[in-house]
DNA sequence: CGAGGGTTTGAAGTGCATCAAATAGTGTGG
DNA sequence: CCACACTATTTGATGCACTTCAAACCCTCG
């Protein structure tokens, strides 16, 4: 099953900084998840981690893949999916710059719970995922970061379980770009669409159709303004009252920025 | 807000042991997530710790109370919620024996992110949720046990999206028996409904009416039969085939019992 | 320019929700 | 034990939201 996963040596691009340094030390060290890590273990990341530029379409490993290596993504969007019996892909989650995955098969009995596919050109941190159980086993302020980053993981997850089930397509749209949060300035705001419309649908649980649609009924009601893969939010407030009355966290989606994990 | 939860104090029914015995030491060592606890955290709990009975309707706490305690459910039904802006209830989940709830508030700041409520008369274990914190951080094994009991719950949660998204109503209730795998024999099935029909529609995100239809079309489709609270499923591989295909996880549902956390 | 994908729009179909009414089931007081 | 009230469940009719299928449009790139 592990043919399609690429043979992951230790190389180093022209343009990257040697991993080995202080500077990718400091990196790692601004995540959450890291901020109480050993030297040990980053001496240890630093022997094997590489900085590796992945092209669109690129299947990183597939579910039940053996799971030797953890991703952190430094640049472009990258798909989690699993495969159903009929077919069909069930998206898992679509993540970008900062986000973490695959470490969770430390879990799994080490074993990749889902595929990743590269759906945007990207630049990720290649890392072994046998350091990672180490530390956590050993470190345990490791350990306690590791829980309260799975227990954000398992807030966003129950927030997305009442988002399909309580909002309406366009509702589920507008609440999608309120946690964007781009370029925000007073009570306005300008997105750009990161990614193309068709992953976005399928990201947000509809078809392309629907989500077209769904773009047009916000035109209609809040006024906002698409151009191309730009999006304009004349009035922010209006956008949230909109997207969040039926929401049990009222509008804390928007306080709460899609954060690095 | 907290004028609803009860002022739980120390009491001992008649009928019940004093919690601080070996007994219930052993109770709490058969969960996996106390199965590396240090014997200063069973002493600690048995300090504060007692098993009551609840009457269906009782709310333990709501949403945003400060958290004291956290919960073992011994029997009985308790559902966990949390409420919308426009007044409707997202049901969280609903849970039986062997389940335990609230203990996540230690990464919510110490609030509940959720209300509980009694749905059918139980019996539930009440710990003092400082000494679940205290023991994760300072015993390692526990605090990795407590990682992969939350690696498990993230599955859940993934895979209940899944279900949302990719399987119709009556695939629904079908994997929702399937999961429940009562009294097996052969390849039929007796199952006795654990709660009401109402709660078990919400409990799948659909209404009561919806329930009934489905559960109908189920009675065409592979032959089940209902008698009140009681269903019998001829041929479980004939109910995997129709439920499952839709799905990632293959019939690996059926494989995965409703494990205790 | 023209091929091919992504996106939008229209028309029809499906599934679930909603509303309404009938039926079954449960608990109460007489 | 029965009658009544009340609630849960079922069934029917209708409406709405999303999907599906199909065609048009648009954009990019060779």
């Amino acid at each position: 099953m592990s043919i399609l996963v690429e043979n992951t040596k230790r190389v180093y691009f022209k343009g990257m900084s040697n991993p080995n340094t202080r500077a990718t030390v400091n990196f790692l060290k601004a995540f959450p998840l890291f901020a109480n890590c050993t030297e040990g273990f980053f001496a240890a990341l630093s022997q094997q981690c590489q900085m590796r530029p992945y092209q669109k379409g690129k299947v990183l490993f597939i579910q039940e893949d053996e799971a030797a290596f953890f991703y952190i993504l430094q640049s472009g969007w990258v798909k989690l999916y699993r495969e159903t019996l009929d077919g069909e892909q069930a998206i898992v989650d679509i993540l970008t710059t900062g986000h973490i995955f695959g470490e969770t098969s430390i879990f799994e009995n080490g074993f990749y719970p889902y595929s990743a596919e590269i759906v945007e050109d990207a630049n990720i941190l290649v890392l072994p995922i046998a350091a990672l159980k180490k530390e956590i086993e050993k470190n345990n302020a490791m350990a306690l970061d590791m829980l309260s980053s799975m227990a954000r993981y398992r807030r966003e997850q129950e927030r997305e379980i009442e988002h399909i089930t309580l909002q309406n397509a366009s509702q589920r749209i507008g609440c999608f770009l309120l946690r964007l949060r781009c370029h925000e300035k007073d009570g306005s705001l300008q997105i750009h669409l990161p990614y193309d419309k068709m992953l976005l649908a399928s990201r947000l649980g509809m078809k392309p159709e629907t989500f077209s649609r769904g773009l047009s009924k916000l035109k209609k009601q809040i006024g906002l303004k698409v151009k191309g893969a730009t999006i304009e939010v004349p009035n922010l407030q209006e956008l949230s009252d909109y997207v969040c009355y039926t929401c049990s966290s009222g509008a804390s989606c928007i306080e709460t920025k899609n954060a690095i994990k």
